[in-house]
DNA sequence: TGTACATCAGTGAACGCGCGTTCACTGATGTAC
DNA sequence: TGTACATCAGTGAACGCGCGTTCACTGATGTAC
């Protein structure tokens, strides 16, 4: 048995964080098969080797994105999950609308980058879409000491105003009204945690 | 002279009635110039009598989409120019937040269906969806009583809550909860005009 | 330990389809007389 | 009024490029003896 045992596997998983990187700047239909090989050190052919389809492909790399943010959230919160708060609500906010994020192409928030490319892709995609938000809104609503009816309402609010407060920024060209926009949102949600 | 003077003008307007459907739909890859030329009532090879090239036509539609959504705003509000109020705020994000406007995959607001293809598109592309965000930003913020910088902040937020509330619910394969936040959206957006 | 062998990840050339674009042609229309 | 003509919007076949996919081959690796 030639090659050790997790040696395709690790091409693999480099191929699926090139084409997780890729394809959270350019979309779907703008990034070519040679493209990610070329970034993850391969040629073109061998793509076939690992996935069936850029389809696939496309599926596999959205969704352990999707996947791993929610992760990355739940461990966040989870330094100490029996005392959800307000605060915690506030810094997901924070973090969330902050400039940083605005400016990082590569690593911001799937919800954010993916929704048009994920509303016409496969089903997979698309409840990995559904689980990183219903994640999203349910730190939100951990975080609100509310009855629990208005801190649902409140937090799928929350995740609707720090999402559209993103996509609105990134994609206006002025720079000083995206920068607005980010600020509006970040004050305003940081108003309703308080309410 | 042969064909009346706007003949060739009445064909024009139909392509770019074509277009804006099917991109507002589809979006700009997944439209070819062969669906919008036959759902023109015309073949492919007219269509370079009338526009340089496909980007160019995406140019003119969405373009003109979006002004046309602004003047039919400017319109609807006008009605009173002089006595801006919460009502109009209110009735304004009750029908951009209503299941009839979710379900609306036609004529839904460009702001909704486009993002992630201006952010690539031409500089009046992008210039023509900031022209859009700032009439429904200056809507708002007429129709909210307070001082001006913080109805421009809650105007900027009902946007971002408005657009990102309808991205969310379109997106979202289950449509119990696609509809739970876009309640969700309408009922915090409406307070926001109540404070 | 060293050598022959089998496997299969990776290569790069080639294929083929879809679609944007071009082009020679057609035929409907308005004008000239 | 009728006829010949010029124009040009519209047609549809053909072109060519890009890219997803296939395929015959290579060469690196682990195993058998």
């Amino acid at each position: 048995m030639p090659y050790s045992a997790e040696h395709k596997q690790q091409t693999r998983a480099k191929i699926i964080e090139s084409a997780r990187v890729l394809f959270n700047r350019h979309g779907f239909d703008d990034v070519t098969i040679e493209m990610v090989m070329n970034s993850a050190g391969l040629t073109r052919g061998g793509f076939y080797n690992h996935f069936k389809s850029k389809e696939k492909l496309y599926g596999e790399a959205v969704s352990s994105f999707l996947m791993g943010r929610g992760a990355k959230w739940r461990a966040d919160a989870g330094v100490d999950p029996s005392r959800p708060s307000p605060q915690m609500a506030r810094h997901m906010i924070k973090s969330y609308l902050s400039t940083e994020h605005l400016g990082d192409l590569d690593g911001q928030c799937p919800l954010i980058a993916l929704p048009s490319d994920v509303a016409r892709a496969a089903p997979e995609v698309q409840s990995s879409y559904q689980e990183l938000l219903e994640a999203m809104v349910g730190l939100f609503e951990q975080g609100l000491e509310k009855n629990s009816a208005e801190a649902r309402q409140k937090a799928l609010s929350l995740a609707a105003l720090c999402v559209g407060g993103m996509i609105l920024a990134r994609t206006l060209p002025s720079s000083s009204l995206a920068e607005e926009v980010r600020a509006a949102a970040h004050l305003t949600a940081t108003e309703i945690t308080q309410h």
